[in-house]
DNA sequence: AAATATGTATTAAGCGCTTAATACACCGAT
DNA sequence: ATCGGTGTATTAAGCGCTTAATACATATTT
């Protein structure tokens, strides 16, 4: 587990991100457990409420699940992962557009710019 | 002149963003006067020193010229204008291009969404 | 000259929000 | 039964950052 901060946004929201892009992209799988609130604590490094607040975020939006006496787990319910993908990729495409065309960007221009910024892109993904 | 406020982003960034969405689209062109900051501040209902703070801003990017008893103005240096538009541009092809790779979209789907999104656009812009 | 408007700087206040501290109940293992 | 680990809630502390208050010099207008 290697996470890196920024100093703009809280923690917990940082943390929070990184879970979901790790259940989006595939790494944490359905059913899988994940580190108790102290021991991700100890991990990176951070206080165990910060911890806290971050799985607190994630249960409420169902993205993880604790039952008694176990780890909390991905969640394994299909829809929600299904809308975690949809929210992820939904808001970036919407915070793009809305960006390009504020300021009048062609269509075309804008899908240029994502095809050659994506395609150079460095091999760090 | 009217400008709708959110409650994230500090006054002062939404206008400035405002006003560089504004150049950037045209609106506003180089050379011509913006209001005072007390003229600003009553069109709008901020602080005189909020409207201060966003000039202020934009003065230390050069994208407004203040000379001695003349309103500020917009600037006319054509390179600056050029960074703002690539600042705009580029920092919105980034974010999304980030975005997506860090959970794995295709860039043929990614494209798509863009397009499609872009397309089905509301006249408001 | 007096009054009004402008740009600007400095300082204080206020506020929200994150992070930290602490506590409690529960369970499994020793 | 005791100890260590866990999830959770409540409250306090701390901090950064925005916004407000105030002041000053200058210039234009009446």
């Amino acid at each position: 587990m290697n996470m890196q901060f920024n100093n703009r946004d809280p923690v917990y929201v940082q943390v929070v991100r990184h879970f979901k892009n790790q259940i989006a992209k595939g790494f944490l799988e359905p059913g899988q457990a994940i580190p108790s609130r102290r021991e991700l604590a100890n991990q990176i490094k951070i206080n165990p409420n910060t911890a806290q607040r971050a799985y607190k975020e994630m249960e409420e939006e169902a993205l993880i699940k604790t039952e008694k006496n176990q780890p909390s787990r991905v969640t394994s319910d299909e829809k929600v992962l299904q809308n975690l993908r949809e929210e992820l990729v939904g808001q970036a495409v919407n915070d793009f557009v809305t960006s390009v065309k504020s300021i009048n960007v062609p269509l075309d221009d804008a899908l240029n710019l994502v095809k050659r910024k994506y395609e150079k892109g460095d091999s760090n993904d």
